[in-house]
DNA sequence: TGCGATGTTATCAT
DNA sequence: GATGATAACATCGC
């Protein structure tokens, strides 16, 4: 589920496991350490510090000291703190601290995990640049559209071109732009561009200013959910109206997701 | 009951 | 490089 503004509400709400000290890992699912590192994981990780908990595209980055946990929770992904861990079977792995609270990774699906690393060279290496980067430009956008001869769905949800965008925030973010997302990049015209460049950050915006969007399973901070979900323009409302020409919203399949459209607006 | 779909990404074939 | 299929897994709805 967790694009950018969801993985955006996690990291915000973690920001109270800092200066909390590891003193215990305990994993249930081999698969969730992805760097496959589990020695020196168990080795190292009793009593390393939390300094900073950051987002770099979807990835949530604990900093520890002298080392990273790089959380990316997939499709499922459920990340929190707690004072207590209570039993469920989808909890894959947790952190306890030394004042007894923990840190709980649950996964239904089990696609997430976590890489624990010495340095981010291999997080940063897979990521484009990121909507929220100063050196994300209406040029910057421009140039690199202009080059690329591919759909725009799948072009925009190419996490090496911009990163954090998933497939919600795509259709949202084309629809928004007037955009069809079989489009190719390379002949968006100046207007296109435009629009595309000022739908972008707002749209991201907004969505974390409503804690994210939550269809099925999103959660964060004990049980939350967001409520973006309500703003959504055309994710989601197969059959339902466009909500500026009133045209039937339909559904296709574009780089193999779900799409969602308005034809009228969408040319 | 069975099948297709679900917010993601890595990998492999073409 | 681009594109498409597939796999990783569990659940839900038609």
């Amino acid at each position: 589920m967790p694009e950018l503004p969801e993985v955006q509400t996690v990291v915000n709400t973690l920001q109270l496991i800092k200066n909390k000290d590891i003193v215990f890992f305990r994993n249930y699912w081999e698969k969730i350490l992805f760097s496959k590192n589990y020695n020196y994981l168990f080795q190292t990780i009793k009593f390393k510090r939390i300094l900073s908990v950051k987002r770099i595209g979807k990835y949530i980055i604990i900093k520890l000291n002298n080392n990273y946990l790089a959380f990316h929770l997939r499709m499922t992904g459920y990340l929190y703190a707690t004072k207590e861990l209570k039993k469920n079977k989808h909890i894959q792995c947790y952190f306890k601290f030394s004042d007894n609270s923990y840190l709980v990774y649950e996964d239904i699906r089990k696609f997430g995990g976590f890489y624990y690393l010495e340095n981010l060279n291999i997080i940063k290496k897979k990521l484009g640049i990121d909507p929220y980067s100063k050196l994300f430009t209406f040029q910057w956008l421009k140039t690199n559209l202009n080059c690329k001869n591919r759909q725009m769905k799948a072009l925009l949800l190419d996490q090496k071109f911009i990163t954090g965008l998933g497939n919600i925030y795509v259709d949202e973010i084309l629809w928004k732009s007037k955009i069809h997302p079989l489009k190719k990049a390379k002949q968006l015209n100046q207007t296109n561009i435009d629009n595309l460049f000022n739908s972008i950050r707002p749209i991201l915006d907004e969505s974390i200013k409503f804690h994210g969007t939550t269809i099925i399973n999103f959660k964060f901070d004990n049980m939350k959910t967001g409520n973006y979900r309500t703003k959504l323009n055309v994710y989601g409302r197969k059959n339902e109206q466009c909500n500026i020409c009133e045209t039937t919203i339909i559904k296709i399949k574009v780089a193999g997701r779900g799409t969602y459209i308005c034809k009228e607006c969408q040319p």
